[in-house]
DNA sequence: TTGAAAGCGGTACCAG
DNA sequence: CTGGTACCGCTTTCAA
């Protein structure tokens, strides 16, 4: 069933069943009403792949994810549902291309192909290639996270930072002095994971401000790493009243740990961080923390990148988020010494 | 950049190009590489929309998901993350179109505009029309979760009846005798939802073979639903001293509604079910659960539809799998009585 | 208000 | 081994 047939059937030229459809010139109204009669009859709909061809755009929108070899983030995917639905509001449907391994392929698909009309990239290092070749090329796109170096690019991110640094303060105004910071993996801290990287920046100036002691340690993305965590933190500082932690997926774990060696939230430790929602409530006693507003995020990026789109000429914006800290039941004063 | 601009530049005819591109018929090395370096230079990569027209097939499958609103559940990211790595596998790349609302818009945007060359669907119900429209149509399909009739269709399911069965035979050999089952949520059961309704089938079917007495109870998609419920359990059958859910997003709720009533898990109460392992792990001490082998059950959707695809001849496959319950920490024998 | 026809960028058949 | 060309299905310009 094709546009041919259609116009065959109603008796008209194929060009007036395109104008009839897209409303690009006046048809008149029984001729409109015929062809539409038909093409509910034939139940016909555009074949996209033509349509694309002729336009010269897909009406689809890329999104580039990580390699996630084994399994992805809460976060991650929490992404990928903001942005779906939110593209799905404005009538693009969501491509998805991980083909991990090699760093270029994935988009290269993607891009080089002309299958999507616009990108997203998630998962940022401040050094990325990636986002150094679109930004070359012109193609539209915009990242969830940011470089080291992200002036002239479309991006959203949370300030992870400035997140940490208030989780530092909080911690402070209630009388804690020593602290542990728990980060995501080594592995990611080392290849430059932006979030990663400007959280462990952020627990440092905190430090500096406040004049607390404290230190960092990296954790793997689970429950049995968070459990390990804590263990190193007790035992390499006994003296820590207050964790700090971007760690979401590894949060039961450190509870767990918690509670392993004897020590009650908030009453001898007390937790905060960065977490979605779902994490920080799903814990006993509920963390006190940032949210994570992935959907929001998602959709964000997604108007940012049909601004590119639509006006390349105009310079690229970019909105950084600081989600306010939701005060739970994870945090309290230190233990009074002695006691 | 297109196929004419390469054989012009590499001075042979577009068709040439073409095969030397594809191998589907013999070049001259000495002009393949000539074309192959002008290729090379140029950056070239054939347009996607173009090349969909001509072959009749997109290279990208369809992911058709609910509504969802607010929020997606842990589970059904983790099925598209595994469904969109294991298409990558096969150099095909996934579209995913939400367009919530209408039932069938969903899909009849990707369906009828083909825009794929076959879907996978989620969310099943036991009357699912989408699935009743597919089956007539022809189109390549699979089901991630089955209909009440899945009879010539191909699907991937986990045997949630039996699941929860052997959870309740677990705490009947433990010694149990009043149990509570906490299921998704009553709107989501009353909808049809497969695995919500046939998890509470296995429930009844249970306690009828194992002579137990229980009450199923919904339970929405949180963790203050869930502390709600079990306000609810405690109060109305105080008796209960196992638990069995398939609701992993309310798990934390459950466990903080338990404590905050002074039951410890195992030794008041035990709790079991089936969860993601990820969730399963999160909680303290940690559920006795199956798993959610969504990464692996995304694989075999693909699977089961590239198989129609190629062979649409070949009667439909499925699936049904039932993964062992791993023992964690969070059932036990039931206290004693007076004790 | 409508029709004819030239693309869009590939693929693959028919000839040579 | 290679070139010419019809065609995939739709959009849009040109002409009437």
């Amino acid at each position: 069933m094709n546009i041919g047939e259609i116009a065959r059937r109603a008796g008209v030229s194929r060009s007036t069943v395109s104008y009839a459809l897209s409303g690009k010139r006046p048809v008149s109204e029984k001729t409109r009403r015929r062809i539409q009669r038909v093409i509910n009859e034939m139940g016909y709909q555009p074949n996209a792949s033509a349509r694309a061809l002729a336009r010269g755009e897909t009406r689809a929108l890329g999104m580039v994810f990580p390699p996630a070899s084994s399994h992805y983030t809460d976060m991650q995917l929490a992404f990928i549902g903001g942005v779906v639905e939110a593209a799905g509001a404005h009538d693009y449907d969501v491509l998805m291309s991980p083909r991990g391994a090699d760093v270029d392929a994935s988009f290269q698909r993607l891009v080089g192909e002309r299958r999507v009309d616009g990108v997203i990239l998630m998962e940022i290092r401040l050094q990325d290639p990636r986002v150094e070749r679109l930004r070359d090329t012109g193609f539209p796109f915009v990242t969830i996270g940011r470089t080291g170096n992200p002036e002239g690019t479309a991006w959203v991110d949370l300030d992870y930072l400035n997140l940490v640094r208030r989780c530092v303060r909080h911690l402070s105004d209630l009388g804690h002095h020593h602290l542990a910071f728990v980060n995501r993996s080594e592995k990611l801290l080392r290849s430059g994971y932006e979030s990663a990287r400007r959280g462990l920046d952020g627990f440092e100036v905190a430090l500096q401000e406040t004049g607390l002691t404290g230190t960092a340690y990296t954790c793997d993305d689970d429950a049995a790493a968070g459990e390990r965590c804590v263990q190193q933190i007790l035992s390499s500082q006994p003296e820590v009243t207050g964790i700090v932690t971007i760690n979401e997926a590894s949060l039961g774990g450190l509870y767990r740990g918690l509670a392993d060696a004897g020590r009650k939230i908030p009453r001898d430790m007390s937790v905060t961080g960065i977490s979605a929602e779902r994490w920080a409530e799903a814990v006993t006693p509920a963390l006190t923390a940032a949210a994570q507003p992935a959907l929001e995020m998602g959709r964000i990026a997604i108007d940012l990148l049909l601004e590119r789109m639509r006006t390349p000429e105009k310079p690229a914006r970019h909105q950084l988020l600081t989600p306010r800290i939701v005060l739970r039941a994870s945090t309290g004063p230190p233990p009074v010494l002695g006691e």
